[in-house]
DNA sequence: TTGAAAGCGGTACCAT
DNA sequence: ATGGTACCGCTTTCAA
């Protein structure tokens, strides 16, 4: 026997008051309502055990207080962490999220961004990296996390002088040659280009480069891939990668760091516990997720590309 | 000037018709609607770019297509794998999911759960492993992934006998003294009963034993408890605690597979790239999402529990 | 085949 | 301080 819900109606009745003051008493506001109505409401809320309706309340107020967050993928650690983040920052200001992924592909993602839209969402997350989706029509806050799109505002890790960072340390160590395992992509990547400066700056000539998936199998390719071409260190654009390099290395019989070191981009846990455990350049997934939410919740009309510094964890890889 | 939505009124004044005639035309029903009625419709809703909302629908209708999803830490990956194919599942049948993380904690759990029920979710979704929550008046579908719950049917892997048939590998591998890493839990976890099964079975006697926490670290301290003790092969129960294992491993100077051999439960991603690759066994993720999801909608009266067989992948870490 | 209108559960203005 | 009530956008019965 479901015995359906409890309404406000039900309250009122309880209650012995009119469902304005049941909500008055809900809302605290938007008028004030004698202590012991209050009271006597409240009493009839505990007792019938009602709960209000937020689709109802959402309809009437025109807000759902629901984020929707749209990643390529979900069970990409890097994705993972970053909508756990979301999650909490979105949780203390009451609202909540609707993650999905698109599987990387432009068209799934647009979709997902129309279903959404008929969802209500109060405001649309839009993590890397896929082409630029449609956003005419699109009467809400949009910020692109990771990515950036011509039409929303964005906000991600410093990617060239973060990279260039992690490099210039490598460099630091004595390592004269140093590989690039970097996504394909459309432009030149700012990764691509952080390590390009870090070894100018450095007065090195270019290292090998592999371009493939940001994915362990992809980094494994690479990984044997740039071994053919001897570097001494190498440079991973995401963690996932980095770990495939890992394991090319550990299979060709050498020995990290020793033979050749290796440095992340990213800093998912996993990098913790690695064998050897990575030294990365860490994203900073709680401050880009507090400014992401901010951004949504205020509204804000400028479009801006917000970026944050990243920071260099030192571990075992690198031969520190 | 963010323009206000186009609502089914708009839609109906431009194409001449009332509002019922458009939600006939949306919806293709209840009732037939004249072809070139239809047509006109349709192109009303074209050219003003209408889009229904879901909210007044599910207000309407009772029911929101969304699924409340809780995991006690969204960053698992395992949850995330989990998550994700939740995700799918919902998806491929129109629904979404409001996903959220408890911290392991059941007081937050239970607040989470009262915050998804307000926004009237069609159906809960909780997974392991916190305390039982109250689910008095929780008026719709609740099913444990991975928990056993006294108020709800639940979905789970076949714990006991996937332990046991990992267990067993290593027994055929030779090993005759075989560790345990487990969960710290008030009942005996199933997954250590399957381990004791095995030896049992093979008229072996118990060996060593670590309680820790699933986390990597946990892992980490346990293997370090353990290696103390000889074992000659580890059974983690989780992913996670494995790679901590490994990790006390390699710090010990000692080989995986030659010097101690490992195999874990679970069997995410990051198991096949980990040193050596893990050998393991995998929770049928993809099954279990699609048995929870067709319960939440069907709406199964009874409590059940249903588990599913676990594959058991064999890579490098067992000596394979 | 189509239209009018009631009602889903709240909110908040306008009265009293 | 409180009550009555219009309205948010949509679905569907009932009548035409």
């Amino acid at each position: 026997m479901p015995k359906d819900p409890v309404t406000r109606n039900d309250v009122a009745m309880y209650a012995g008051v009119s469902t304005a003051v049941v909500s008055y008493v809900v809302n605290e506001g938007p008028r004030r309502v004698a202590p012991e109505t209050r009271d006597k409401v409240l009493e009839a809320i505990r007792v019938l055990g009602y709960r209000p309706n937020a689709t109802a309340r959402a309809l009437r107020m025109g807000t759902t207080r629901t984020f929707g967050l749209i990643t390529p993928d979900g069970g990409n650690p890097l994705f993972a962490e970053l909508a756990k983040a979301i999650d909490k920052e979105a949780s203390a200001r009451g609202y909540v999220v609707l993650q999905t992924g698109a599987d990387g592909d432009p068209a799934t993602e647009q979709a997902k961004i129309a279903e959404l839209l008929a969802r209500q969402v109060s405001g649309l997350l839009l993590v890397a990296p896929t082409d630029d989706p449609d956003l005419t029509d699109v009467d809400i806050p949009v910020i692109a996390i990771n990515r950036v799109l011509r039409a929303a505002s964005s906000v991600s890790p410093q990617y060239r002088a973060g990279a260039a960072r992690g490099v210039e340390h490598l460099i630091n160590h004595g390592h004269r040659r140093i590989g690039l395992v970097i996504g394909h992509s459309r432009r030149t990547p700012d990764r691509e280009l952080g390590w390009r400066d870090a070894l100018e700056q450095a007065g090195l000539e270019e290292g090998p480069i592999a371009r493939t998936s940001f994915s362990r199998q992809g980094g494994y390719d690479a990984g044997r891939e740039l071994l053919d071409q001897v570097p001494t260190a190498i440079f991973a654009s995401s963690d996932l990668q980095a770990v495939g390099v890992l394991r090319a290395i550990h299979e060709a019989g050498l020995r990290v760091p020793e033979d050749i070191a290796v440095l992340a981009f990213d800093g998912t846990a996993e990098t913790e516990y690695s064998w050897p455990p990575l030294s990365v350049v860490r994203q900073p997934l709680e401050r880009m997720a507090h400014e992401a939410v901010t951004r949504l919740i205020d509204g804000q009309d400028a479009v801006e590309a917000v970026t944050y510094p990243t920071e260099l964890i030192l571990r075992r890889s690198c031969g520190c």
